[in-house]
DNA sequence: TTTTAAGCGAGACGGTACGTCGTGTCTTGTT
DNA sequence: AACAAGACACGACGTACCGTCTCGCTTAAAA
């Protein structure tokens, strides 16, 4: 639904159709799942294009004719969907009532999922690659937008039911929520965990019909 | 609470008597201009250690001396207040009353500041210094501790002049105005400034008192 | 005795009968002579196969269809006599008498000729491709026959007429006539063009009779 | 005598007397032991700075901040002295009777020399550094260098004692016995070992006053 | 005619060396 | 000691070339 523009792994191929042998399909994935595990693993800054071409079974130039640089394989990974950020999708909420109370659960999950030693060095990369490639946040934006959708959908199905106010800025709450959330876990600020439910209580407190 | 120990540059130096030759004392405040007017105009990657020492007119090893890694000078170099973060002391609000206003004055005075390129790059490069300084938060906390101290100050005028809902959780909602400015500046396009406006009217909503 | 076999461009392939569509015969010459052009432009270890294939408007799956590997490849373009080589038919001297003379013709033929920058690189690249070729110096013996073909009917001429000495031998003064163009090309700067002319006096002067 | 110009490994070095660090006198001898070791046992196709480094306990930086290439290294390896070829002095003729035996006798042990693999193996790089080095000839020049000295000095004490006549062009031969050596084992011709003996008789004949 | 074997252009692929760059440490001579 | 200068070990980067492989298409002889 968010349609995210998928540039994938083809940018530099010629138009023409098939002319040539055509590249190893597998050799996509297999690149994108091996830069995930590695980086879970070990963190961006360990992370070395041999290692993941290792990993993939792959040559190294291989994973060069696809993507043309360390930062831009990890950029266009985490925009595959090929990698699961936890709060993107953490609880099914659909049919919680009243429906603010389903944005508390979707921050508790948020919350629970990002103190995740795998998610903080996903997290970390996103800063990483993110300054590396200039591009104006899009990373950022792109990389939190099924989480946006997943809130800005909660936030609404609250309008609808009467409990959030009419008028109130569904964007800027859920900006609010996925910034803290994802603070938390780039600066690793020690963990409080009666934190992220505070926000909850302000934001929800902040969006209620009178 | 906050007291995070001034590290300064001096590490690993008995500060009292010294017996060869003393330290070049403007060495270290020309190393920090040089290492915030870099990071500002190239990015964090785009940083190097020679780079710094050449414009601060000073050999790379005088550097080291001084800081043990680019991350940890990075990191010295934004808590020194040798770098003017916007949000830090946005208006002087003293007098306002009521005291909610302030807060939205502050927010609106850090959306308009954090809009600006070098603050962008600043923030950026905290990403990635914290990613790299695996030091739990101390330089986040310390490095937004003025805006945190700031912005509390005004909350709990708020409480005592009963605009703000006694029990509401100040620190949550200190940071979670934090997070999103912070986050914001990462991820926005510059196409929509009045984002964090509206953020703070709902954060003002949620702390209001009936 | 030279008898070398000329093994063209056709190995591994059954001459007579052709079942499936047979290989383009001009793509042959065209290859050799990008070869040949590209040599003498640029060296040989400049040299590409993908730049023999792009001059010779072929793929390059085409060269490596006829030659196994560059320096076959080059090896077999030296042998072909698309390339001409300098000294292999420098003068006609057929009724010249005394035949000795010829001899000394045939050496200033040879060292004008083996001056021109473009035979420079022919020779280099002759040394570089019997460096790596390994075939006990039969790319040497084939590139040189003609020459030696040539130089030893002088020769014989010579001792028939009996301006050179019956059992000299005429084998070794013919590779020594040879060898020393050949280095001459490879060490000579081009300040001294003198030299050859004054080694043909010695060889000369060593085979004739008293 | 020679005094073959030492530019030895020092190039790109500041004039200015030894500011900083100076670099390990020790470590050149090693790299170019190394290199020397490695292209006698392997070729110069298979040499790698890597093994290089290696094998000399050095950084692979460490080579590059002395030469720029592996062409280079070889090529000032070879120059350097470091390399003992064979036919630079292969027996000690001082007190031979008549001189011109010592000719003779000076091209029957570089003949023998220079069948050794490992010499082989040096004069093949030598084919392939000057193709790369395109330097018109001064490396072969230079390389040659001794064993010409050494030449000369012999057929100039054959004119002092009478054997070779007053006004023979020496360099010419001297040259041509050099190039029909270093071509026989360039090309690896099938060994033929009376062929050098040929070429003594004929040249010292050439030579021999009336 | 239909098969079928091969040639051909295009380009991906595994492998390997290249030369560059940055980090953090070490070693000179000088102040 | 600090300092300027710069060498050093280490290791990743991105590029280039080699020789092989696989596509789809074309071409001619064989069935």
């Amino acid at each position: 639904m968010e349609q995210v523009q998928e540039q994938g792994a083809s940018q530099g191929r010629s138009p023409g159709r098939g002319r040539g042998r055509p590249r190893n399909a597998e050799a996509d994935l297999a690149i994108l799942d091996a830069t995930r595990d590695l980086l879970v693993a070990d963190g961006y800054d360990a992370l070395t294009m041999q290692a993941i071409a290792d990993r993939a079974g792959v040559a190294r130039q291989t994973v060069y004719r696809r993507w043309p640089s360390k930062s831009r394989l990890v950029a266009d990974m985490m925009l595959s969907g090929n990698l699961a950020v936890g709060f993107e999708a953490p609880t099914d909420v659909a049919g919680t009532d009243p429906a603010i109370d389903a944005v508390r659960a979707w921050l508790h999950a948020a919350a629970r999922q990002v103190t995740d030693a795998s998610q903080v060095a996903v997290i970390r990369a996103l800063a990483s690659v993110a300054a590396e490639n200039d591009d104006d946040g899009r990373l950022y934006a792109t990389f939190t937008a099924p989480a946006r959708a997943h809130l800005l959908a909660l936030l609404r199905a609250g309008v609808e039911q009467g409990g959030i106010r009419r008028g109130a800025d569904l964007d800027a709450a859920a900006d609010a929520m996925i910034g803290a959330v994802l603070f938390t876990a780039l600066t690793r600020t020690p963990s409080r965990p009666g934190s992220l439910d505070a926000l909850a209580d302000v934001l929800v407190e902040g969006l209620a019909a009178r």
